[in-house]
DNA sequence: AATTAATTACGTATATTTACTTAAAATTTA
DNA sequence: TAAATTTTAAGTAAATATACGTAATTAATT
């Protein structure tokens, strides 16, 4: 019989993380030591009680999991970091994949495939959920189509403030460049994601959990 | 001892179906009869199994919260359908309690408010969470600020293309319609929410789980 | 039958966004 | 240090969106 294995959770809805608390104490091997809502909080715990596995959430309070997947991985390189979210994208999971997670499921996984991403993963093996992997290999295939360009801090800060409702001169004064700026970086940005408008960038914005 | 209650969950993700199912398993006067993910599937668990309590998410496949609960309020009174949704906005909860909802709780609950909401309309009460409640009230002290105008169905229909990123031009031509009537449609959708932009506009959409 | 609300549409004017090019300064990486 | 990338900025044009006012037609409600 070995080892529980220690599992932390992160994510800022109450009902989701005693969800998924719930659906992973039904297997004895897997111990949940806690839970955590903000970065900050999930970086604490870590250093504190070194869970060996944990589910991060991509949307937390005031930050995101891509930054709190970062300072884990880098501080505490034996704590594997599976990225978990709504939305099951291949530049989001590259993302977390880029930041030192070991995994990642979208929310249409089941518990089977739950349990078997974290044994995958203590067991040094990186893990995708199924119709992630899938779309990985779609894009491959999809010679045709370019892989999407990761945008820039600057242009993501601007996407950001686009979604917000700013116009490009109220950006240009709230972050001290020229309008000129701001124009060329909405031009830069559109055409690198290949979005037509405002209108769409910001659904786009919201879906890659920019905002 | 009472009869055991019996519930229905539906939500388009597995793992959450899974995760509730779980959570609400644990107490014993409650029994998840099924779940469903989409409209359909949902309407025919019901008027099958009749279940007491529907637990219905807002986002569903190829359809959404609203007109499940709709059908099913209409279709089967007796059944007491519960809204839950990560957006704990004001302008929703009304939304699903005209529809026939006798509840809403936002993913911020905890367990025990769950099975409490369900013990709640079980006792024919509307059930809110309780910082959906503390919304409710500010709202209405705030006198100053008039309440969110109810958008039409065409106007519901325009924000989601123009979301999608079409133009007035596009829409008019994909709904047969002049463009200066998709403009004059804009402009009253902007002036009824008091936003300012199509990007800003495209948030609030998917805030609201239009899209 | 009468009233109200929703949908349709145009006029006129201004503001903003988008398209595309060029390019210097600052920063990062090799 | 050299090379590459990012951030900065401007020129010129065309397309689109926003601000208001007005108003006829259709649908829903009383």
């Amino acid at each position: 019989m070995t080892e529980e294995i220690k599992v932390l959770i992160v994510d800022d809805h109450q009902l989701i993380r005693e969800a998924w608390t719930a659906i992973l104490q039904m297997t004895n091997r897997i111990k949940v030591i806690g839970t955590a809502e903000t970065a900050e909080e999930a970086y604490e715990v870590c250093s504190i009680y070194r869970p060996e596995v944990v589910l991060m959430d991509i949307n937390l309070k005031n930050s995101n999991g891509f930054d709190a997947t970062e300072k884990i991985c880098n501080s505490l390189p034996k704590t594997r970091v599976i990225g978990l979210s709504l939305h099951d994208d291949v530049a989001l999971v590259k993302k977390f994949l880029s930041k030192g997670a070991k995994g990642y499921l979208s929310k249409n996984t089941s518990r089977e495939e739950l349990v078997a991403a974290i044994d995958a993963v203590m067991n040094d093996k990186i893990y995708l959920a199924a119709d992630i992997k899938e779309k990985f290999i779609n894009q491959i295939i999809d010679t045709d189509k370019p892989a999407e360009k990761e945008l820039t801090n600057k242009e993501i800060e601007i996407v950001t403030l686009i979604s917000q409702g700013f116009t490009s001169k109220e950006i240009a004064e709230k972050i001290f460049i020229s309008v000129r700026t701001v124009e060329t970086h909405r031009h830069n940005i559109l055409k690198k994601l290949n979005i037509p408008n405002a209108a769409l960038l910001s659904s786009w914005a919201k879906d890659k959990g920019y905002i």
